[in-house]
DNA sequence: TTAACCATGTAAAAAGTTACATGATTGT
DNA sequence: ACAATCATGTAACTTTTTACATGGTTAA
């Protein structure tokens, strides 16, 4: 599933301006493109060309004007096909390995000050993500197992940040006699 | 960490050529920069020239000369410093999820399917990641802390997929009443 | 004879991030 | 006054992946 499948799922969903995704791929952690995302811009323009989706262009007095996209029924085939392939295998870039990896030249309390500073940070991130998951933002839960299924997807998170914890505490166990 | 720092890492080990860091990169999954990758010869030309590393011409008979690196005293420093960084966040691009978030145009029967089969593939993968720790490549092992640490990364690889299954459990035992 | 290995590189394309650019409005 | 929000886009840069390019050797 590429970043133009993602937007289609939105689209699907309801109507929406590229302002209105951006704020929702920036909230959503668990997708990728995050961060200050104007790729949607074009995004948007090329799934127009394909017939994908449609625009409606609404005026406002005070604020530019709003160009509000949906999935058009071309474009809930797509999503339907992308959605049905095999998931691609989950990547990690760990760069705490990546340190790990050459900690050798460290002495022993640089290492545990390394691992101890990088574990605050993981514990941190957990805690965040569970306040994030606490009050979560306006979902699409167009039925209960889809409720459901977000709800999971929030979790997923935490599930990986702890699972990372987990192991910085048998690192560190492991460590204490050598 | 970037490239450069983990390439010099190895040359801080030991001395190798430009081949044996790609077959390196190749076996350790947890490393980016897999695959047929090349750039890896022009960061040694990127790092000669910056002083952090040092070559060795050594000609052969029926293949073509090798270029043997190595770190230098700089080098070293360098290596020294960024492991010392503070760690990046982990980044995940999980793309089951993004196959999950628009799973509800999927019939119940599909569903379950999509993720059946990706849960083969992670139970594959497992399967292979645990084969790889077995029979372990070449290691820097040049104290017990560092085969340890060593251990430990190779380890961490089969913990992320064994929370992924369990994660894939949990979704299905969560479904099997919606 | 065909694939894998040894050994080096260049080039192009794709994907992703960051910065630039504009400009009114609303809340602290 | 300053930051954040609303709203759209373009441009440049960095990173990563894939393909091209060469050419001898060794093992099944």
């Amino acid at each position: 599933m590429e970043l133009n499948d993602v937007i289609l799922g939105f689209l699907d969903w309801k109507q929406m301006t590229g302002y209105e995704l951006k704020g929702l791929f920036e909230k959503m952690d668990f997708l990728p493109w995050s961060g200050n995302n104007n790729q949607i811009y074009k995004s948007l323009i090329e799934l127009e060309k394909e017939g994908l989706v449609e625009k409606e262009v609404v005026q406002q007095e005070s604020y530019p004007a709003q160009k509000r996209y949906r999935a058009t029924e071309a474009g809930s085939k797509r999503l339907n096909a992308a959605v049905k392939t095999l998931p691609e295998e989950t990547s990690i870039r760990n760069d705490f390995l990546l340190h790990l990896m050459w900690s050798n030249i460290l002495a022993k309390d640089e290492l545990l000050s390394l691992i101890a500073a990088y574990q605050s940070k993981v514990e941190t991130l957990l805690a965040m993500s569970r306040e994030k998951t606490r009050r979560k933002p306006v979902l699409p839960e167009r039925t209960e197992r889809e409720a459901y299924i977000f709800g999971m997807i929030l979790q997923n998170e935490a599930d990986m940040l702890q699972n990372e914890l987990n192991f910085l505490v048998k690192l560190r166990n492991g460590l204490s006699n050598k």
